[in-house]
DNA sequence: CACTCATATCAATTTATGTTTATATATAAA
DNA sequence: TTTATATATAAACATAAATTGATATGAGTG
């Protein structure tokens, strides 16, 4: 029963939703999502504990970054997730697909830093 | 997007979950469910107007009672439910049941009405 | 009609959940 | 080794959801 409430709860929050779509196509970092969803980062690490907490993704830390990605290691959540994938759409989900391409488009590539005052470099790991 | 909330958000309570289980071998108006779980009946009302609105039961008037039943017009809920069924166990379902079947067993049957001092009546319909 | 019963609804309260601001930690770069 | 960056965590605050106790509604009964 706790596992139950454990999984339906993380899936009904508007946040969370938006996270598990925007994951979709792959691994992200946090910073990755902060901009496709355009939230506060201490927001978005807050409901990526609670996804985790759940299992739905799991994390993967490389230097400075953690990386999210869908956990598809158990049938009920990947059932679920694929719900979600299917079922969601609409502006929401839109912009932030728009968000996270505008951002990974001018992310320099691994190695390579942009100078220090440009605020939007970030996860070039 | 917000369907999919209403579906989650209703399944993400133990309560309702504990309704859905009982529900599963057929209708029951709210007085049963109120036995089952011993729970307040504003309380159990509550929680079936949730389920109600996310879709997950359906109810029949008649008379003075209202009778609540699975429905299974919907796919996606459906699997949700079944996926509860499966899932779901322990003491406290057990007891649910058990309190379900001793308040059913001495329900007077239709149109027969115990004395007035038998607080336990209801449910004649 | 007066009364009882089954259920629903409401207002007040409590509890749970999410958000924000500030700060901690850990890693890397200058 | 100072400084910056990415992320996590914590405390304070805000909002939403659940619970309770009282009352309303509406159907049946005497």
């Amino acid at each position: 029963m706790n596992d139950l409430l454990t999984i339906f709860k993380a899936l009904s929050e508007e946040t969370r939703l938006r996270i598990i779509k925007i994951l979709e196509h792959g691994e992200l970092c946090v910073c990755d999502i902060v901009a496709a969803l355009d939230m506060v980062q201490p927001k978005v690490s807050f409901h990526l504990a609670v996804l985790k907490e759940a299992g739905f993704i799991k994390d993967r830390k490389q230097g400075k970054w953690t990386h999210y990605r869908l956990d598809d290691s158990d049938l009920l959540r990947r059932f679920l997730v694929l719900s979600v994938m299917e079922r969601i759409s609409g502006d929401t989900v839109a912009a932030d697909r728009e968000r996270l391409e505008a951002f990974l488009h001018q992310k320099p590539v691994k190695g390579k830093v942009l100078p220090m005052n440009d605020k939007k470099r970030c996860c070039t790991g």
